[in-house]
DNA sequence: ACCTGAACACCGTTCAAGT
DNA sequence: ACCTGAACACCGTTCAAGT
């Protein structure tokens, strides 16, 4: 044998890492394994199934042993964003796997299943946002040397200040959109309408 | 003068109506104009300012003197779904132009920017799932007729029943994780921590 | 089991040239 | 101002054939 299943989908995360999702074509997969395009297909059925297994292991493992729904949402957007369009990746693919994934189960035996819903595609969503925005500002797509009329960022509560520490800021917005959700929760279960658990 | 800029938009966004997303390339939106590829140059400088133009067109007069912030993200929900593959059009198209948004700047004056923001992630979100999940249920992808260990989609607490009330459960799941994140706000806004106002 | 080689039906974008 | 025609450098996927 040659190469396996897992030869295949490491390659195509390594091309994920260094070309980003727009590049990371079944071509290059191929190309990255020295092999013909047309080889991919003894392993994969079609370029959507291979997305799916980068998903599943871009977030394995994660919140193992993680009891707490804030910080196993930490932890699942610390994942998201440890590989080049990681959040693109997942969230598309979990937008067909819906209620397939562990961490949903997990995340919905501690808050419920409205409260997993909410808190996944608000992780989703804004881990999304945080890579699209953080590559724009490498690229100086958003370089805004015009400090006058700049329009608010979408989770920077002020101006951008230095490049460097947008990041931080953008983990502080995704911070504060968190707990505004938990308070949700909290004051739902308070209501007697979901199953109180996990919430402290 | 034989097309101007807002034909183009208009051909795009019935390409988009009729084959969705994924065939909504430069190519087909020139021969829906009876026009060659090439020519969309003249009116428009890539694809992805064409999806923005679309995007903006979708949410339209969307919450226009709503000052209601549950019902103006019902009724931005309601624009994400009224044309297909909408709600990723217009949350690709707002990742790279967050916070630029008439819509966000209306609901951050209501809840906060934080507010403003989470509401939104999910909206978009929770619409991409439905479409995606709507769309795989006409085409059958989702039949699943084994009734046994299903796995629970997300957004359904229970099992999807018949194919035609799935898009009423799924408005009553976007309801209901609404409902969340605004009963946080309102017990963040009496903690003091945000500015409170329009949340009664 | 794993891969090659060749083909099919597409893409987005550029650019000189036409009217 | 708006468009054509032709080209460039790509796509995902299929399929017979090889080892």
């Amino acid at each position: 044998m040659r190469n396996s299943l897992a030869d295949v989908v490491a390659a195509a995360l390594r091309v994920l890492g260094e070309h980003g999702l727009e590049f990371c074509s079944m071509r290059r997969v191929a190309a990255e394994l020295g092999v013909q395009p047309s080889a991919l297909y003894h392993h994969v059925p079609d370029k959507q199934t291979l997305l799916a297994l980068m998903a599943d292991e871009i977030v394995r493992g994660v919140g193992i042993g993680i009891g707490d729904p804030r910080r196993l949402c930490v932890d699942l957007r610390r994942a998201l964003l440890a590989v080049r369009d990681g959040a693109d990746v997942v969230a598309t693919a979990a937008a067909f796997r819906l209620g397939a994934s562990e961490i949903e189960d997990r995340l919905a035996a501690l808050v419920g299943a409205d409260g997993a819903r909410t808190l996944l595609l608000y992780t989703f969503g804004h881990a999304q946002s945080t890579q699209t925005r953080l590559q724009a500002l490498a690229f100086g797509v958003l370089a805004d040397p015009a400090p006058s009329a700049s329009p608010t960022p979408l989770g920077a509560t002020v101006s951008p200040g230095s490049p460097a520490d947008a990041e931080a800021e953008l983990d502080a917005s995704y911070g504060r959109g968190l707990d505004i959700i938990l308070a949700g929760l909290r004051a739902s279960s308070a209501l007697g309408t979901m199953e109180d658990s996990g919430l402290r």
